[in-house]
DNA sequence: GATAATAGTGCTCATTTGTTCAAAGATTGC
DNA sequence: GCAATCTTTGAACAAATGAGCACTATTATC
C-alpha cells in the first residue's frame, strides 16, 4: 500500500473522527466545509487519492458511502473497535452536575471487551465517590456509558432532580422507578420533578 | 418511551443489520428494497414513527443519516491498541491451578485505557471468586496483568505452593511477603515453599 | 361507533450529493 | 528541465434521496 500525503492522512482522520462522532459518514460537503475549500473538487481528488491507495472505499454515486479499509499505522473497520469520549466525571455519591467542559479524554476498546455495540453515542465517566461501591464501582473507575432504556437494576448515569449521579435503577413493578446508591451510607432518591436516564454503564475499567 | 410495534422493530432491525454489514446506513430505498414496499412512503412511515418513539434519529433531508438511541454501536478506528491474549480463569478465592488450555479468547484495548505497555508480555485472565471484593474486583470481572516486580500493597497474580490466586501481595519492612485477601472470610496466605508472582494487576473489566 | 394509530400504494418534487470537465500553481523525482 | 503527482478553484449536471400529498385498509382504543 503506497503512502498518504499529509493532507490525504488529514482527510482521512476526518472521516474516522466524523462517523466516530455523529454515527453516519459525512457528505463531500461536509468534508470541503471543514476544510474550508471552495470547491468539492478539492475533495474529490483526495478521496480518489485514497481510494487509489486503498485506504478508503466507496460505492460510486451513493450518498455517505464509506468504508476504511486501512491497516497503516491504525486498525479499522475489520476489528470492531470504538473510540469512546470521556466526558469528564460523574459524581457516585450526592448528585451533581457533570464535571465537563466537553471532552476530556477517550478511551479506545474493542465492542466486545466494552460491551457495547455499534451506532450509538457511547461515552464514558470517571466516577467520583463512593456510593457504589457496593456493585464494585470505586472512587476513579471509569464507566462507559451508552445511551437507552434502562431495566429494573441497571445501574445508569441518571439525571436527577438537575443533578447528574451514578446509581442502580430500580423499577418496581407498577411503582415509580428510583435510584438506589450501593452503599448503606447513601439513602435512596426518588425523583422529585424529573427523572431522565443518560445512559446505561455497561462497563467498568479500573487501572490499578 | 412507547412500546415499538412488530413491522417497526423489524424495519429497526435491518438499520442495524445494514450498517453491522456494509459500514454505512441504508438510504429510505434501500429499506424499501429489501422489504418488498412499492412505495418509499412505507418506509417513511415506519421511520416517523420509530423517530417519534425515541428508537431512532436522522438528520432532516439528509441521506443516510441515522443514528440509534436505544441499543447500537458504530464503527471507528484509532489509536495505540494491544491485543491482550485471555489465558483462562484465576481464583480470587482459594489457590487454584489456572483453569486454562492455553488461550481462550482475546481483549482489544489501548494501552492507555488498559494502563500497560507496548510489546510486553501482557495477559488477561477471568476472575473466579470473591476474594478480592474489597478491592473491587468482583467474580466475573476481566484481570488484565503484566509480568513484573510487586510492590507492596499491589495486586498480583501469584503461583503459592504450586496454586494459582489473585490476591493483594504484602511486603512488610524486612519481612516474608505474603498474600493477604481483600475479604475478611478469606486467610492471609504465607507461602510454605514458593511465592512466584506472575504478574501484576494493571487494570480490571467489568460488563455490566 | 368514532378516533386514532398502523400499514400501505402511487405519484411528484426539491434538495442533497456525487461526479465530471477545464484549468492552474506547487512540489517532487528523475 | 520535465513529467508526474498533489492541491485547489470554478461551474454545471445528473443521479440519488428524503419528503409531501392524496387515498385506501386494517387494527386497536376509548
Amino acid at each position: 500500500m503506497k503512502q498518504m500525503t499529509q493532507r490525504q492522512a488529514e482527510i482521512l482522520e476526518y472521516l474516522r473522527e466524523f462517523i466516530g462522532r455523529e454515527g453516519f459518514w459525512p457528505s463531500i460537503r461536509d468534508v470541503q466545509e471543514h476544510f474550508g475549500f471552495r470547491s468539492t473538487n478539492a475533495v474529490m481528488g483526495h478521496l480518489r487519492a485514497l481510494e487509489r491507495k486503498g485506504y478508503v472505499n466507496r460505492i460510486p454515486g451513493q450518498a455517505r458511502t464509506f468504508r476504511l479499509l486501512s491497516d497503516d499505522g491504525l486498525p479499522a473497520g475489520a476489528v470492531e473497535t470504538e473510540e469512546i469520549p470521556v466526558y469528564g466525571s460523574i459524581a457516585a455519591g450526592y448528585p451533581d452536575r457533570i464535571e465537563s467542559s466537553g471532552e476530556v479524554g477517550r478511551l479506545l476498546v474493542d465492542i466486545h471487551t466494552a460491551n457495547i455495540r455499534r451506532g450509538g453515542k457511547t461515552f464514558a465517566l470517571r466516577v467520583t465517590g463512593d456510593s457504589m461501591i457496593g456493585a464494585g464501582i470505586q472512587n476513579g473507575d471509569m464507566v462507559v456509558v451508552h445511551p437507552g432504556i434502562p431495566r429494573d437494576g441497571d445501574i445508569v448515569a441518571a439525571l436527577i432532580d438537575g443533578e447528574t449521579t451514578l446509581k442502580r435503577y430500580v423499577h418496581p413493578r407498577g411503582g415509580t422507578p428510583y435510584l438506589k446508591a450501593e452503599n448503606p451510607s447513601y439513602p435512596e432518591l426518588y425523583p422529585t420533578t424529573e427523572l431522565v436516564i443518560q445512559g446505561i454503564a455497561r462497563a467498568v475499567i479500573r487501572n490499578l
